[in-house]
DNA sequence: CAGTGGTCTAGACCACGCG
DNA sequence: GCGTGGTCTAGACCACTGT
């Protein structure tokens, strides 16, 4: 055994996969585990720490340890997924979106290619399945872009769910950069994971036919609820999807 | 202040970034450190852990803690990129490549649509840029695709590096799932990075015309270091790039 | 208020790297 | 052997949640 907290850390996710304690109830507390496991209270938090990052637990300040919910893997379907593009069509999905307008500045101007000030809209949407939130969104579009197709501002259902897309035309190049890192403190607690565990952040540039930046996204998942998907296809002799 | 911890982790890293401390010095000893602070070790060592989680320093057991070197970000192009993969053309890139002959099993089956025990040749890469690892890479092939243009396994240079791809003709379909998550120990020590900080695994699965698929490539990267960009360009009219 | 997790202390002892 | 970080202890005290 590498150390004693990792012992301790297999033993209760054992308890957590075989079933022993069920999703969604609450471990006991860390001064009985810690006793039961006749190790110091620092030892058996490191242990909790163990399982927190793997996100089996939830810690919640002053409730107790929780486990969670058994993660439904999500995939993100790159290149403006004209199909849908949460995958889960079946899923109890819900969006929240708040809409501000705004004006352009700092690294907005840039990955929008406006001047400074420019009028924007900013979409702020978290998507749940159920109780947990699956998805952070901040998404940026000239106001000029947005009288026409705009997504609502009342939550929508499942089938609804296009990927917070704003636009109804599906623009000429997408083009998506994707990062792995830790969450800043505020995507930890909107999105209710520990701050040691993995974010996959996109971030989505769309631009029409005459190059104008019509739409950028930033989205924030979950590193364990979601994986992104990006299929290219290379006609005979030509190559047609590379920027 | 947050927590005594983040105060000094906030002064240490003020002492980085102005190069008060300078790349690849160690600090002080954690002891001298913790007396500095007037705090405990463990507040220290908690300070520190911040640091590690953020890129800034590596933690070396029996030499002491030391100022990561700053890093120069690496672009990863999907789509099995024609052009140069890793933008850093410039940089002084070098990989280790260790071949092997292996037969299918497990996940790979399912990756590669072969049956099991069909033979397979492995390339395990590492690459580095000067003494700082940025890539690791599994790659897997049918044997019988392996004979006419494989990647050689002596080390290779800048120009040449070409995502570690095996094959000379790009293939008809390429997909790409992404995932972002906490290292394996073995990836940690691999690419010398905290066992907390996140990484970008990059599933890559190409196929011919036939849709026989001739290569399957697993791909961990360190999070602080590299970006997968993904451009999509939509036809009018037609979706092409969608799976 | 009682019960929970969060932070911190001042040590002990172990494991690693290097001369 | 000596200096380093790694693990662990047995507490104290603070902060949050519920009744």
């Amino acid at each position: 055994m590498a150390s004693r907290h990792h012992g301790i850390a297999d033993d209760l996710r054992h308890q957590i996969t075989t079933g022993r304690i069920r999703a969604g109830e609450r471990l006991p507390s860390e001064t009985d585990l810690a006793a039961q496991h006749k190790v110091s209270t620092s030892t058996l938090r490191n242990a909790l720490a163990v399982l927190e990052r793997e996100g089996l637990v939830e810690k919640v300040h002053g409730k107790g340890n929780f486990v969670r919910r058994p993660v439904r893997k999500i995939t993100y379907v790159g290149g403006w997924g004209t199909l849908d593009p949460w995958t889960a069509a079946d899923a109890a999905l819900h969006i929240t979106v708040r809409t501000t307008a705004i004006q352009a500045h700092g690294h907005l101007t840039t990955l929008l290619r406006v001047p400074n000030d420019s009028p924007l809209t900013e979409f702020i949407g978290i998507s749940y399945e159920g109780e947990t939130p699956h998805s952070l969104a901040r998404i940026y579009a000239p106001r000029d872009l947005t009288q026409t197709a705009a997504l609502g501002d009342e939550p929508s259902g499942a089938g609804e769910a296009k990927s917070f897309a704003v636009l109804s035309p599906p623009p000429a190049e997408v083009r998506e950069t994707v990062c792995a890192r830790l969450p800043t403190p505020d995507e930890a607690s909107s999105l209710r994971i520990s701050s040691t565990a993995a974010v996959l952040a996109i971030t989505r540039v769309a631009a029409d036919t005459a190059g104008r930046v019509v739409e950028a996204a930033l989205l924030t998942f979950p590193g364990d609820r979601v994986d992104a998907v990006f299929t290219t296809h290379h006609v005979i002799n030509e190559r047609q999807t590379q920027g």
